[in-house]
DNA sequence: CCTCCGGCTATTGTATACATAACGCATACA
DNA sequence: TGTATGCGTTATGTATACAATAGCCGGAGG
């Protein structure tokens, strides 16, 4: 190892390539994740790779085998929409914080920026490929913005966990692809939801705030089924993937 | 280190044991945590201690100093009754899960049969704290048999981790102390929810099972609420710990 | 031909040595 | 006297060596 980029920890790095491998398909679930293997592809030596492992495990991302080592988890299209629904459940409640706790205009004004830059996204019908990738991270910003607006550290730590999942990854387009055009009908629904809970947090009613989140989670769930029911050539294997899509 | 305990693996002895130290506050919050220091104290060598801090930090006891090292996450108040209401939100999905999907009467048995063994716990009035102590064990299994019947892994998983604060310590007791009388009223009340739960599951009533379950956890933060108020010698700083017993 | 036992290999768990970066203190200079 | 700088100590980050165990393969016996 005769060059070493000390920019960034070893340990990060490692936990950085390692989710790669997961969630670019690399690894497949069930697959046992061998250390040896681990520090030759991350370059890393087997300390922090086994802290990077360890850390993953805790994110989920990995399950540790009984005798010893991990592998990858496995999950079902159950476990992706129950997660779906529990992270819609749990925005939910930071909608209600939010809105029972009183945001002033000035802290709400992000959020509203966000939903009205993601508008102009919609406007285009057909969305293109790109509008769409915007409109990912777009999506994601409001969500975490929302988050933040529940000033509760526990819960928008328990949601960043929640979200630990479908996070990453650039390939939501695959849903795109598969279902485009119902898929924007539903974006479009999704949108409403958002102006509705912009609205209510404005009001103050927590009820109601809570109830479009949770509904808005109801609809991913249906987005995912409609996702899963198009693929044709899609493998589900990068189905975590969707689950960043599905959820927005 | 002549002889060392290899009847379980270090890093999970060095886990508990700095858990422990933790929970009973050995330790004091915003204290940073010396690796070589737990190296004496637990008995295990750096590298599982390692491990250790690592999974600590991931269960949310331990918080990472950005430049290096790690410290024992402090609490306020406010986190301790937002995690009660999150995981009480929680439980009320994993209840509403149970009752959608339907629950046979023979898996509801264990769930009836502990909410039984509290029933005649309760019944002695005033409690004695040996008997608290009893209920506290039994009603952490309630809760447990409750969110088992959701029969879905990530929301499971979820409820764990929100679960990682209170669960250990069984030093519960002092609330009781400090709030005798009024807490057996409420532990009444909360009984009283289980009961309906079971009932709300068994006729697949999802969204009364959930409704039921969250007003229990609004409950228990009026308990807390009780319990910190009353405190007298009690110091804040093992009310971690009482998130446990308020939770119930 | 199948099964069981024993040793071998590969992989993980543990311990420790080394490198490096942060913190504190003391000293010197403004 | 206050501040800044440099050195020393200490703690963490990383790498690697060692130990133990689990899984596998081959051979021998029924």
């Amino acid at each position: 190892m005769a060059e070493v980029d000390r920019s960034v920890s070893q340990t990060v790095k490692a936990q950085l390539a390692l989710r790669d491998q997961i969630l670019s398909g690399s690894l497949r679930p069930g697959e046992r994740i061998s250390e040896l293997q681990a520090v030759e592809t991350t370059g890393a030596s087997r300390t922090p790779v086994r802290m990077a492992l360890v850390r993953l495990e805790e994110e989920g991302l990995l399950e540790a085998i009984p005798s010893g080592g991990f592998m990858v988890k496995a999950f079902s299209e159950r476990d992706i929409s129950d997660s779906i629904e529990l992270r819609g459940t749990l925005e939910g409640l930071a909608a209600r914080f939010a809105a029972e706790r009183g945001v002033s205009a000035r802290e709400l004004e992000p959020l509203r920026e966000c939903h009205l830059a993601i508008d102009d996204l919609l406007r285009q019908v057909p969305i293109s490929i790109e509008a769409f990738s915007a409109y990912v991270t777009l999506n994601a910003r409001f969500h975490a913005l929302l988050t933040e607006l529940s000033r509760s550290p526990p819960l928008i730590r328990q949601i960043d966990r929640a979200s630990a999942l479908p996070f990453a990854s650039p390939s939501g387009f695959v849903m795109a692809q598969s279902a485009l055009p119902e898929a924007q009908q539903i974006l479009i629904i999704g949108q409403e939801h958002h102006r509705i809970v912009i609205d209510a947090i404005e009001n103050r009613e927590g009820a109601r705030a809570e109830a479009v989140m949770r509904e808005h989670a109801r609809l991913a769930v249906r987005n995912l089924r409609l996702a899963l029911r198009n693929r044709t050539h899609l493998d589900l294997l990068p189905a975590l993937a969707l689950i960043k899509t599905a959820t927005d």
